[in-house]
RNA sequence: GGCGCGUUGGUCAAGCGGUUAAGACACGGCCCUUUCACGGCUGUAACAUGGGUUCGAUUCCCGUACGCGUCACCA
C-alpha cells in the first residue's frame, strides 16, 4: 500500500513549486491505488498567516487533487494538523532522549548568537550533549527554558538510498546537532514530519531536493526509534529564469508563480496541472503532452522523475493554455472567460459571437479585453494602410471604389451574417476586377482599423453590426477622400 | 568556504555501450486562407571539458569547469 503526503506549511499562497510536488505525491499514491494524505505544518507559530489553510485546500480542490486523508476529511491517523497534535512531539522527543539518540539543551539564543558570530561556519558547539542527568534534573526542575536536539554520530557516515537520486552520502561530522523541540514546546518541521511520516504510515516521502542534504539526519531519527525508514523522493527543483540569463529557484522575482497568480492571469487549472507534471517528469513510451490528472494517474512512475532542475517556462505554458482553450466546447469557453471581460458591451456587439472568434486566437483569458477592444470602438488609424502590397492595392482610388461599391451594397442587406455578408460581397471581384482577397483587404481594414484582426471582415461585420458596420465604411471613405 | 547534487539545441526533454542523437515550445521558410490564428509540410539548432575503461562512448569511472542546493528555536 503506498501512501504519500502533501504537507505544506501555511504560508498563504500556493507557489507552482509546491503544487507540482502536491501533484507527484498525489500521482505516485494513485498510481498505486494508494492513499494521498494532506497534512498541515503550522509549527512556526510565528508565521502563521489567516485563511491560508483555505489557500491551500481550495488550490488542491481545483486541480483535482483531493486527499483521502486530512483536515474536513479526517482519517484513523488525524488529527492532520501539527499544531493541533503538539502533546505527541514532546512525548516521542522525551522517548529519544531516553534513547539516548535526543538531549536538553539549556543554551540560550544570545549564547547561540555570539557562537555563530565567533565562527559562521561552525554551528552549535554541543555545549550541552553531555550534561549529567543531575544537571538536566536541576535545570529543568528550576524552569530554565530548553530545547532538545538530536545527539549526531561524530564520525562515520550515514547513507541512505532515494528514489530519483540514488545513493546518498553524508559524513556524519557535518550533521549539526539539530533541534528537535522548540523553547515554545513547538517541535521543529525536522522532527515533526518525521514522527507524523511514521504515525500515519506515509511510505513515499515525497519533497523538492532542497532536503536532499538534511535526510541522513531524518533516517537517523527513524533509526533511533527503530522504525523502518520511508521510502525517499526527492524532486528536481523548479527554476526561474533571470533578467541577465542566470537562472535561480523559482520565486517571486519571476513573476506570476503562486497558482492564484496564474490562474488569475487566465491560465486554466488542468493546462497548470499538465505542464507541471512535465517540468522534471517524462512519460515512458507515449509521445503526447496533454493529459489531463487521470491519464497522468495510469502513467506516472517514478523512473521518469529526472534530477536536473527544470526551468520555468511561461512560453510554453502559453502554448498548453492555448490549447486547452481550444479544446473546450463554446459554452465552457463563454462561461469562463465571463469574469475576465471588463469592458463594456454596446448591446448591437454580438457578443457571443465574438468571444468565439477569440477563442482559438488567444492564449490566456486575460488577453480577451484586449483583442476584443476593435469590436467596442473603431481605433484610431492610418489612411495607408489601405495601400497593401500582397492584395496589389496602391491607390486610394481603388479603396474607394472597394468601398462604395460595397456600402451599396450593405444598405440593402437585412440579413447581416457572415455567410450571407460573404456571398454578397464576394461578387465584387469580378465586377471590379480584384481579387476576393483585395475587396477584403480594403473592407476589414475599414470595419476594424487594423491590419490583423480576429475572424475575417464579414464576421467582423457580423459582430458589429449592419449600423456600425456603415458607420465604419462611411468613415473611411471620409479618411480616404 | 565545507558538504551534496546536477550538466543532451534558447527552454522542456527521449536516450540507459554501436542511433542519420527522438519529440514538444520558441524561431525561420512554404502551403492553406477574406487579414490573423488554427492546421499541414519544412528548416536552423545539442551530448560542458580533460583523462581513462572498451573493438566502440552522449551513455561507465576519475578529475576540472560551470550551475544549483544546503549549512536556522523556517519549512
Amino acid at each position: 500500500m503506498t501512501v504519500t503526503r502533501f504537507a505544506p506549511s501555511p504560508t498563504g499562497y500556493m507557489h507552482i513549486g509546491n503544487l507540482r510536488t502536491a501533484l507527484y505525491a498525489y500521482l505516485i499514491a494513485k498510481h498505486d491505488g494508494g492513499t494521498f494524505i494532506l497534512r498541515i505544518e503550522d509549527t512556526d507559530r510565528e508565521r502563521l498567516v489567516d485563511g491560508a489553510v483555505d489557500v491551500i485546500k481550495d488550490t488542491l480542490k481545483t486541480t483535482g487533487l483531493l486527499w483521502d486523508e486530512g483536515p474536513d476529511v479526517g482519517g484513523e491517523h488525524g488529527p492532520y494538523i501539527q499544531s493541533d497534535r503538539k502533546p505527541i512531539y514532546m512525548e516521542y522527543a522525551k522517548k529519544l532522549v531516553s534513547l539516548g539518540a535526543a538531549y536538553y539543551c539549556f543554551c540560550t539564543k544570545e549564547r547561540l548568537e555570539q557562537l555563530h558570530e565567533e565562527d559562521a561556519t561552525g554551528g552549535y558547539d554541543r555545549h550541552c550533549r553531555n550534561l549529567s542527568a543531575e544537571e538536566v534534573e536541576k535545570n529543568l526542575a528550576a524552569g530554565i527554558p530548553f530545547v532538545i536536539r538530536q545527539k549526531m554520530p561524530l564520525t562515520g557516515t550515514t547513507t541512505y538510498t532515494d528514489a530519483v537520486f540514488g545513493e546518498i552520502s553524508m559524513n556524519n561530522e557535518e550533521l549539526q546537532d539539530q533541534i528537535l523541540m522548540k523553547a515554545d514546546g513547538y517541535p521543529t518541521y525536522n522532527f515533526a514530519h518525521v514522527v507524523d511520516d511514521y504515525l500515519m504510515k506515509v511510505t513515499h516521502v515525497v519533497r523538492g531536493s532542497e532536503y536532499l542534504t538534511s535526510t541522513p539526519k531524518y533516517a537517523l531519527l527513524y533509526d533511533a526509534f527503530g522504525w523502518e525508514r520511508p521510502t525517499y523522493v526527492h524532486l528536481p527543483l523548479l527554476m526561474g529564469k533571470n533578467e541577465d540569463g542566470s537562472v535561480s529557484k523559482l520565486s517571486k522575482r519571476h513573476g506570476a508563480v503562486s497558482f492564484q497568480d496564474l490562474v488569475n492571469d487566465g491560465f486554466l487549472p488542468e493546462t497548470i496541472v499538465n505542464y507541471i507534471a512535465l517540468l522534471g517528469w517524462c512519460p515512458k513510451e507515449v509521445q503526447k503532452e496533454i493529459f489531463d490528472l487521470s491519464e497522468l494517474k495510469d502513467i506516472f512512475t517514478l523512473d521518469g522523475i529526472s534530477k536536473s532542475p527544470a526551468v520555468f517556462d511561461f512560453e510554453k505554458l502559453l502554448w498548453f493554455n492555448g490549447e486547452y482553450l481550444r479544446a473546450l466546447s463554446e459554452e465552457r469557453f463563454l462561461e469562463i472567460s465571463a469574469p475576465f471581460i471588463q469592458s463594456e458591451i454596446p448591446e448591437t456587439v454580438k457578443k457571443e459571437k465574438m468571444l468565439l472568434l477569440l477563442k482559438s486566437r488567444i492564449a490566456k483569458l486575460s488577453e480577451l479585453d484586449e483583442k476584443m477592444a476593435f469590436f467596442l470602438a473603431l481605433p484610431e488609424y492610418e489612411k495607408e494602410l489601405f495601400l497593401n502590397k500582397k492584395n496589389k492595392i496602391s491607390e486610394f482610388e481603388t479603396v474607394k471604389t472597394v468601398l462604395c461599391a460595397a456600402k451599396d451594397i450593405l444598405l440593402d442587406l437585412d440579413a447581416f451574417d457572415n455567410d450571407t455578408l460573404f456571398a454578397a460581397l464576394a461578387p465584387l471581384n469580378e465586377q471590379l476586377g480584384l481579387k476576393t482577397g483585395a475587396i477584403m483587404w480594403c473592407i476589414r481594414i475599414a470595419v476594424s482599423g487594423l491590419s490583423a484582426t480576429p475572424g475575417g471582415a464579414t464576421e467582423i461585420m457580423e459582430v458589429i453590426g449592419k449600423a456600425e458596420t456603415l458607420a465604419r465604411i462611411t468613415a473611411a471613405l471620409e479618411k480616404i477622400a
